[in-house]
DNA sequence: CCTTTTTTGAGAAGCCATTCTCATTAGTGA
DNA sequence: TCACTAATGAGAATGGCTTCTCAAAAAAGG
């Protein structure tokens, strides 16, 4: 579908290779921004698309309601979110047990442990995105 | 803050004691009507938030983005979504492990697991969801 | 039963992530 | 470098859950 190698798929392409843990379409606009790439959201969103359709990305959908996305080659993780940077981590928990003990009634496709709380950046208090929006 | 019990109070209360899982609005006004109590989804939303607000209830949201309510006097419990009726059900999974498994730079104050499958009522090939919408 | 005041219902409005539109920009192959 | 398209950007539009508005209904206390 995608024909071209643009400055944009380029520098998205470099975001998720560095990511530690899914990103928001948001954060790869920022991210892109960081590298020195201008990119706007509606650009974003169509990249991710395709490489969600494509089996390249995966959409993660944790309870904040954002879209995020990772690379769909990495081994199965689970995610950590800072409920004050609003970022997310990839965690590795041991999770074998999870499937012994669904009930028979229920048929498990797969399964989630999303971890809750902050991160080593962000002091207790207020979140950086309103650092952000006051600076 | 509520000050008179009305027929639709006492019906939100009662569709919350037979739950088997955390309701949505919708299922809360469908399941007020089963039991013959005519309401509205604003005025499910005003209790639920009234409960919410008191500690009485709990929001649960996964990853389909509708606010779930759930009795907030229940023991830690885990969640398994139905991803054909979209009907929620609550499970026991044992969890002790999950916190030794948090890397030291995270500071964690809850976790979330949660299946996702079908349940016994559902046989695969559409959801319920879309038969309701045909009949 | 009556009055007072809270609560409800229906639909409009709000909110926000995501998608769409279309004029402009920029890969690509020659 | 040129011409041809695909891709991008800015902002408008969409969609769906949730909240608000306000007139009408219904608790509650005489």
């Amino acid at each position: 579908m995608s024909k071209r190698s643009t400055r944009q798929k380029r520098a998205i392409e470099r975001v998720f290779e560095a990511a530690q843990g899914p990103l928001a379409a948001r954060d790869l606009v920022q991210r892109a921004l960081a590298l020195g790439t201008k990119i706007s959201l509606a650009t974003v969103y169509r990249i991710v698309s395709e490489g969600v359709q494509n089996g390249v990305l995966k959409i993660v959908r944790l309870e904040d309601n954002v879209a995020r996305y990772e690379r769909a080659d990495q081994h199965h993780h689970h995610h950590f979110l800072c409920e004050r940077c609003e970022q997310v981590f990839d965690i590795a928990i041991p999770c074998e047990l999870v499937a012994h003990h669904v009930p028979a009634e229920f048929f498990m496709t797969r399964h989630e442990i999303t971890l809750y709380g902050h991160c080593k950046e962000c002091e207790p208090g207020r979140s950086q995105r309103d650092e952000a929006l006051q600076s």
